[in-house]
DNA sequence: TATTGTTATACTCTATAACTATA
DNA sequence: TATAGTTATAGAGTATAACAATA
């Protein structure tokens, strides 16, 4: 390695304060960080951080159609259905026909799904503490709260 | 529209506790949205998002090499390349090679690409203060602060 | 041999359009 | 006609592998 190599080296750091300054960049790298700290987390479950989502919607209150359950988690259908592919192929969760109509699918977690989800959840909300570990006291909830007001506003 | 339809516009509104009390789904979700208004202020301008993240990389500090301006970006070479292309067409960078390494490739901003510069991150700043804005006053910052302090940790 | 820019390729996540079965 | 689930397809955004030019 010549001298010009070491000068790259020292050069090619890490970005500046013209990004990191950004709220965008922040956003965008703070979640990076905290999905791939959930992905670890999640691994020895054998579920990704999206299908811990599904899980969640659907132990929360029963939706009565893939639809409904992939409205509340804010993505299309046709993106559900692999979703609920995947996680039924691991025997998370089971639809079934719903009752009064005969298009829709009721979709319930197995019992081997709402202890996956009790775990993943524990593994989930650990990762999520050490991510705010280095923050001081109340920052990381005063984040929390920040975020949930920006995300749950009507939309502008 | 039966009753039963109604009954599903009811219940099919938005995410519930479940959710919106992840700190995953809150920054994936805050990112999304101040992506879009983002995309929305840049776009009379005839940039993108990552195109100004590119923009500003490059003023910053004039990069000795394509490779160097992508690692301050976090991207890989390979994407810096379809990125500089766009940049290139629409005259607001130029490439030439480096004076004492013929491999790289310095690229400069154009006359037209440090206007557009200015105008974007301009646009860009607003649309981060009408994101904002339903925050109360210390708020804000307090978030940009502790988003700040979790993006810029040297890894765990 | 190693590095830079480049191309080809592939993988993930997502959405749109069109099909089917039901309503 | 309209809706739910499904499939095929396409478009971002990203990375890995391999190549030519240069070091």
């Amino acid at each position: 390695m010549s001298s010009e190599a070491r000068d790259d080296q020292e050069a090619a750091e890490g970005p500046g304060p013209e990004l990191t300054n950004r709220l965008g960049y922040l956003l965008k790298h703070a979640q990076l960080r905290l999905a791939e700290l959930t992905a670890a987390a999640l691994e020895p479950h054998g579920i990704s951080g999206r299908e811990l989502a599904v899980l969640l919607v659907l132990a929360g209150r029963e939706p009565a159609s893939q639809q409904q359950a992939a409205q509340r988690l804010g993505i299309d259908r046709t993106t559900m259905v692999a979703l609920l592919d995947a996680l039924e192929d691991k025997g998370l969760v089971a639809r079934r026909p719903h009752a009064d109509d005969r298009r829709r699918n009721v979709v319930e977690l197995t019992a081997v799904g709402r202890d996956t989800l009790r775990r993943a959840t524990q593994a989930g909300d650990e990762a999520e503490d050490r991510f705010l570990a280095t923050l001081p006291q109340p920052a990381g909830r005063q984040l929390r709260d920040a975020l949930h007001t920006l995300v749950t506003q009507p939309y502008r």
